[in-house]
DNA sequence: TGTTGTGAAGAGGTTCACAGCG
DNA sequence: CGCTGTGAACCTCTTCACAACA
């Protein structure tokens, strides 16, 4: 068991991305048996400054030994446990097509507590095929399951037109978090957590730098 | 031909990626004829305030007619301008795996004015395969390949632990863009753009907010 | 009249700099 | 002596509020 951590206040998102990549370096570190880290490397490998590194962590307490840095094994449990990592998520995938398909595949995804439980779509031709290791099932049929099988993320992979109506069918199945890959917006009512990843925007903010840089053609 | 811009200051990247959801859209209102929009309605659907839209296009130039709102056609071909989607982007796919292949099969991907014009991996398995309608190629071709067909941006979509290298040959290939998909963290020369999708910290962020809300378990 | 464009105020996040402590 | 933890300064982005004007 990590030790305590101090009482949650309200965490900025960036925070709680850099402790995502804080993470992913204390498991390499820890793996070639480095002892402890000092916020000075943490910082040049996470791509920050030392400053936000300690700032980051003290959020939560007080894990360093100065003089000498944060023990890894330790600040690596402590981590894992305030991202909830310590427990296990039950994961379903609702769209069965391209980046859906990556999703359920990326072994990454499991490493970290993330189990995929089902797969679901709405293409007669797809439900019932065998698609990395699960039975593709009707999206009809996500409501009843869920309330047996309580998965506590949906991961949103459907086409833009259909993705308030699924983000509806989730939200009414029960499920706590989303993860939409739509492009187009969703709503969801309060106390359903949605996390949107953008990809068109993403390439954009790359066209825009690349258009505007000096010298652009 | 969209109205001039006025010349770009350092404009913040937040702001880019609203553009890109402004731009979305502009594009829905435009395909149902509709001839303006106001910044309340483009801020109700782009999820943000009318105040933070008309800052945004603001940076840009007086794009709106006061008491009227925006001319979609005409602010449509302007954001598209800013953008840099008005001319074609030539992307190549580095890593045919699961991400990749969801990216290059993207339609919206093309729609934008991204073209794949090549897919690259390191497996000899593959090498030689088609996939998405392209011979995937030699990754050690490169260099060669971009010194002949200039493609602006790269997909960086292989495994975190070859990233970095692959970054490097990307960059010595001379390609001025890259889109990161690796989970680890990646390092490029001044004048190469790097945009990076942390798909792990997308999911943390959403296992944390679920760890961390009233009555979590 | 309705809606934009924008200076000013406010909020939020980052960096600085150093006291505190192992 | 080295490195953390943190208040204060700084900077950046967002929100407010209203004059400008089609």
């Amino acid at each position: 068991m990590a030790p305590a951590t101090t009482p949650a206040k309200r965490i900025a998102q960036p925070t709680v991305r850099r402790l995502s990549v804080y993470l992913r370096i204390l498991e390499e570190h820890d793996e070639r048996g480095l002892a402890t880290i000092s916020s000075e490397v943490l910082a040049t490998l996470g791509g920050t400054t030392s400053a936000q590194v300690r700032k980051d962590l003290s959020v939560f307490g007080s894990f360093g030994k100065r003089g000498l840095g944060y023990a890894v094994p330790e600040l690596l449990g402590t981590l894992r446990e305030i991202l909830g990592l310590s427990r296990g998520w039950r994961v379903v995938i609702v769209g069965a097509g391209k980046i859906g398909t990556a999703l359920a595949q990326y072994a990454g995804f499991r490493e970290r507590g993330f189990s995929v439980v089902a797969v679901y779509d709405n293409d007669p031709r797809k439900i019932g095929t065998i698609w990395a290791g699960l039975v593709v099932r009707d999206v009809a049929q996500l409501e009843r399951d869920a309330a047996r099988e309580r998965p506590d993320i949906a991961v949103l992979a459907v086409p833009g037109d259909r993705a308030q109506e699924t983000a509806d069918r989730i939200t009414r199945a029960g499920i706590a978090g989303i993860l939409n890959f739509a492009p187009s917006r969703v709503q969801v009512p309060p106390g359903v957590t949605l996390q949107t990843v953008n990809m068109a925007a993403e390439l954009e903010v790359l066209s825009y730098a690349l258009a505007n840089r000096e010298g652009a053609h």
